[in-house]
DNA sequence: GTTTGATTAATACAAACGTTTGAAAATTTG
DNA sequence: CAAATTTTCAAACGTTTGTATTAATCAAAC
């Protein structure tokens, strides 16, 4: 019987414990080369710690990868779900202001990037492909963890609009899921960004995270008001 | 000297040859499993051929790679240039129609995947993530094949809006770029969705192919043409 | 100061990986 | 038909993969 040891009853922030390093590390690694192309070896080597301690903290390398995504994904998800809860408590029964509601989905996500590790930077990139992720063990995490957002938003965005059909939801939330998560990692990385270095091509300016969560904002909600066609 | 056959000179269509066999095989794998969560064995036995069938063929598992991508990538930036093109004759000096430069970038990736083999559709999940692929000649195919598109799209959102100011193109782009690309991969393999599924959440409505194209462009097109902040 | 439990360390293991090889089979060419 | 070339095939190669094992090291409790 594998004991699982606790996450460091004291946890001493001087020094950086092996499981957080493994974490980091894993996170970092799992960003550049994904998920199977990063090796138990690279991420051990790197972590400074032996062969055997990912299987000792966490199991398998499975239970790394859900110890990775959970580290980041749940507060993110936690916040989002509290400025939701204060937005329609602020609102009471007055149709909830749009904007808000798409800053309530995706500050938490943008601003989580600096939270002194400069590895959260690493993560938004491992977030923009979560979506795809063969992993089955992942795509349930991914789907429980946002299964609860997609329906605030869901129902947000019904009480934000309420001229929307309610079954066209569905696909605004995808685009602004799939444009979300795409432009962050186009930002994340956007000094080796294949396309900022086309000639003749758009050429962007280097946004900080304020400007690009106002552009993508603005980009969403014009979506989402839309046309009616 | 490894001697790499050419492709089938007379091309029989009756029996689909083993080279052809092995891309049909890959691309399905490849979108179920991931690039390095498929392996050669599987594929070739997915193909009903030999195990070094991949290397006799392609030389490499990365040469089979390039391949598929290759295969469908390059007809559906051909079309989408060839469509820009004739949009920018018949429009002579007149700005472009918006709605029409969003349908030439779209349409080809949309319809795309009903030109008989049932396998085009599996192609569009690879799409979704080939940006985020760490493979890097991989990349570097993706940004030579999109870096025309790119600069096409740029000029042409140009005088489609010509108030936009140039530096924003890019950062609309990214976003139309990923609704795009994620809403296609949630409807292609819609009815396995795990969003569709959750209790609460938006209900979707199964589209078809041109529903779905219809709302991509009314929902970037109100997105670029955007709110002046 | 010894015992106890948690962690680290070095090594071993079987399985899966992409690739190579050389001979058989099939196909094309003269 | 014979010669030449292309394609298939089975087997094996050397790595690398994730994990298991067993002993050594460490920190606190008694």
């Amino acid at each position: 019987m594998k004991t699982v040891p606790q996450p460091t009853s004291h946890g001493s922030p001087v020094t950086e414990d092996t499981r957080a390093a493994l974490m980091d590390a894993a996170e970092r690694l799992f960003a550049e080369n994904g998920l199977e192309g990063a090796s138990v070896r690279e991420i051990t080597k790197t972590a400074r710690a032996n062969l055997g301690a990912v299987n000792y903290h966490f199991g398998t390398k499975d239970g790394l990868i859900l110890a990775v995504f959970s580290r980041r994904l749940k507060p993110i998800n936690e916040r989002r779900v509290a400025m939701l809860d204060a937005l329609e408590a602020k609102a009471a029964d007055r149709p909830l202001p749009l904007e808000k509601v798409l800053d309530a989905f995706l500050r938490p996500m943008i601003e989580q990037q600096g939270t002194g590790l400069e590895d959260g930077q690493a993560f938004t990139r491992l977030m923009s492909r979560v979506f795809q992720e063969p992993n089955p063990q992942v795509a349930q995490l991914v789907c429980e963890q946002f299964g609860t957002i997609v329906k605030r938003i869901n129902t947000a965005l019904l009480k934000a609009v309420p001229t929307l059909p309610p079954d066209e939801v569905f696909w605004r939330i995808s685009f602004l899921f799939g444009s979300a998560h795409h432009a962050i990692d186009a930002w994340s990385r956007f000094d080796t960004n294949p396309f900022a270095r086309i000639p003749g091509a758009p050429v962007p300016r280097a946004l900080d995270r304020e400007a690009l969560l106002q552009r993508l904002i603005a980009y969403a909600a014009a979506g989402i008001r839309g046309t009616s066609t």
